[in-house]
DNA sequence: CCTACCGATCGGTAGG
DNA sequence: CCTACCGATCGGTAGG
């Protein structure tokens, strides 16, 4: 005889996993994001998905491969919205403002993604891919900020601290918003946009 | 016959601990910070002061409480230098400049500190007074410009929006900020503070 | 996809 | 301040 194990279809279901393996990353991440990587089990990720720990290992090999997998992707995705955003703009301050709208778009819509990123970098065994990506995010908007000084439309002292400090402000944001907040997430990176502008000097 | 063990006073002076507690906490907290509270074993506080692991627990109650202390001193010495920052000033806008010093000489002079801080709120066993505090902590520059706009002299959308980005740009001082590096803390104490300022249309 | 289990780790206590 | 140790946890493997 047959017993029947809940299978929990409405849990696999809730975030739209295109196959098993995604359903388990996007637990992961979840779970990462709410209780930190190492205070997270093996045994945690596939309760959220409806099977044992030890069964996972049929779809992903480790879990320290899936905190790997949420960070490059975390990056991957971010340098290519930049690029997007910047894509064709020639004028440096609206290639300032579009790149700062994507940065805060990002984290608005990818909060735990953000959040898991720049909180368990620590965690990795081998964080310098990771660590590479993030220097060459953080490079294009201070050469942005210096082709503007180049060009005499910004105004600030230090590019690096302006960059830092534009980056920093933006990713913020993965700490705080929620969808049912005061602004939505358009009106969020317009307002952004104006303040990195302001921090710039225009 | 009596064994010699190294007590290695060098570990102890380095931070110039006043007593053996100071010395633990001290020990703790660069190891939560380099290590992450859950990957920093008891055994390891021990060593860095030259004792086993057990032995800790004549001078401390333990793993948790250690934290709990980091935490809230952090947030005690903010709301203090804060407090004492814009005590007697009646300028809204030298009160916001002031206010910034503070928070960016915080940041860059105890970055051990706010890391630990802002990384392991969730490793806290009862977060609740943390939580109240940095509260707190906020809706003092919230009101600050509040204030700023309310008498006309700021320009700015949103209070929220804003002095989360201030807090936050001031906040990622302590992920890269060294003592070797461009910028003096007083340098860069002044420079968040123009761009305090530019955020809030000065 | 499961149970059984290995090997290792860890916070804290006992008792000197 | 130490060693010995308890009780619990966990990532991953074996073998079905």
């Amino acid at each position: 005889m047959k017993v029947e194990r809940p299978h929990r279809p409405g849990d696999i279901a809730a975030g739209l996993p295109a196959d098993r393996a995604a359903a388990i990353r996007l637990a992961a991440l979840r779970l990462f994001a709410a209780q930190g990587y190492r205070a997270t089990t093996m045994a945690d990720i596939g309760a959220a998905v409806g099977i044992r720990g030890p069964s996972l290992y049929k779809h992903v090999s480790g879990k320290q491969v899936l905190l790997a997998e949420i960070m490059l992707g975390t990056m991957d995705a971010l340098l290519a919205m930049h690029a997007e955003a910047v894509d064709g703009v020639t004028d440096v301050t609206e290639r300032l403002r579009r790149a700062v709208e994507a940065h805060v778009r990002y984290h608005a819509r990818h909060r735990l993604e953000a959040f898991v990123g720049n909180r368990e970098i620590g965690s990795l065994e081998r964080p310098g891919r990771v660590l590479r990506l993030r220097s060459a995010y953080e490079r294009g908007f201070r050469e942005l900020i210096e082709r503007g000084l180049a060009e005499g439309v910004f105004t600030v002292r230090s590019a690096r601290l302006a960059s830092y400090s534009i980056l920093d402000m933006g990713m913020g944001v993965a700490n705080w918003f929620h969808d049912s907040g005061e602004f939505s997430v358009d009106q969020l990176a317009y307002q952004y946009g104006d303040l990195a502008l302001r921090i710039v000097g225009r």
